[in-house]
DNA sequence: GTGATGTTTCAGAAATTTCTGAAATTCCGG
DNA sequence: CCGGAATTTCAGAAATTTCTGAAACATCAC
């Protein structure tokens, strides 16, 4: 590997991190290295840098561009294939949550949704039932809320998010004006997503 | 596998997603048993259900106590340990994000801090420095408002999930009646990502 | 067409992770 | 102490994932 020792220990944090990260080392290498790069690199590049056999940088580009976390760019003159990340980290931490939520949250709670089809027979599979409703309720509010902010422009996000929980403040205050219903403690049965309103839906 | 069709199917599939979600397939079927059994379950319960081999089964259990995911409870004059999953879905969630947090997130954090102490040395080493740095701040804001929401009571959060982005009218609102200082971009103060890239080709 | 250049596929090797059975350990009541 | 019930550890087997080199494929300039 011949890169700088700053790149090196980065790349090399992302490769151990990859698994954690459900992405292999090597792909968590070859994308370290692009995020750090100031100019688009091509395979050949990447093999140079981190001593990787060509096909499995072919792969591992491959992957990244499944995830939709690199971009494929050309040069006058040369038809490799080049390859960078979005300058913009904003638009990086958008795909890695939607690409995540597609492959972790998405197929289960269709799971989830088809399951509730099913009539609960014994007393067991009765409380199953409810548990797996109770869960799919919840993935639908949280879904449903992240579709809402991702929906929002980056300065208004950061804006939201730098409020932080001062936020709560300011519902509060509207609400002692306009005088919101405001449910009482008693949560425990009542679904969790009781207050959903129409647009929320995934 | 003697299990009813719905917590067979439920079970099979947290299985499935296991490696999707970082844990293995065992302990996803354990997590999923134990999450819609009615009662705690001892770790002969999950053997019978599941088939697995004992050992196996014991150290799914260790893993999931490690990411606090299932309660140790004994029942009277029973000498073996019973495990069962919170009943409050919130509070689940809570956890998993912590631990996913503490073990995707964190660690990655604080290399990037002990990164950006490296001087870089050649031009290419400054743009990767920069890049960290940019990087460094955007998880740190993101993680500030997580460790923000996390301390709010369960129905607040609620309340703040269901409202999604009509909060953002509310903020909107404040401002023109309150006036809070509205940010402009000018130092590198102002925000995590105020530096705006030109735009990217497809 | 041909040759030069660049990319992808794929079968098997290498590495890693998961799973098991047997042995070791812990815990408890006498 | 002992006996026995419950649990954990651990070395190796089994399964899965990752990685490689060689061959196949694609595209372009001539």
């Amino acid at each position: 590997m011949r890169l700088s020792p700053l790149q090196q220990d980065f790349v090399l944090h992302f490769g151990e991190m990859g698994s954690r990260w459900g992405i292999n080392r090597t792909v968590g290498q070859i994308y370290a290295l692009l995020f750090l790069s100031d100019r688009p690199l091509n395979a050949d590049d990447i093999v140079d840098r981190l001593g990787f056999s060509r096909s499995n940088v072919s792969m591992g580009l491959k992957e990244l561009q499944a995830w939709n976390l690199v971009r494929l760019k050309h040069l006058p003159d040369d038809r490799r294939d080049y390859f960078s990340t979005p300058d913009d980290l904003w638009e990086i931490v958008r795909t890695l949550i939607d690409e995540r939520k597609k492959r972790e949250i998405d197929p289960t709670l269709s799971k989830l949704r088809e399951l509730q089809m099913q009539e609960p027979a014994t007393p067991e599979d009765r409380h199953a039932h409810a548990r797996i409703a109770e869960l799919s309720r919840l993935i639908e509010l949280l879904t449903g809320w992240y579709s809402d902010m991702n929906r929002l422009e980056t300065d208004r996000l950061v804006q939201l998010l730098a409020l932080g929980a001062k936020i709560q403040r300011l519902v509060d205050k509207t609400e002692s004006i306009v005088s919101l219903p405001r449910r009482k403690k008693r949560s425990a049965e009542s679904s969790p997503t009781a207050a959903t309103s129409p647009d929320l839906k995934g």
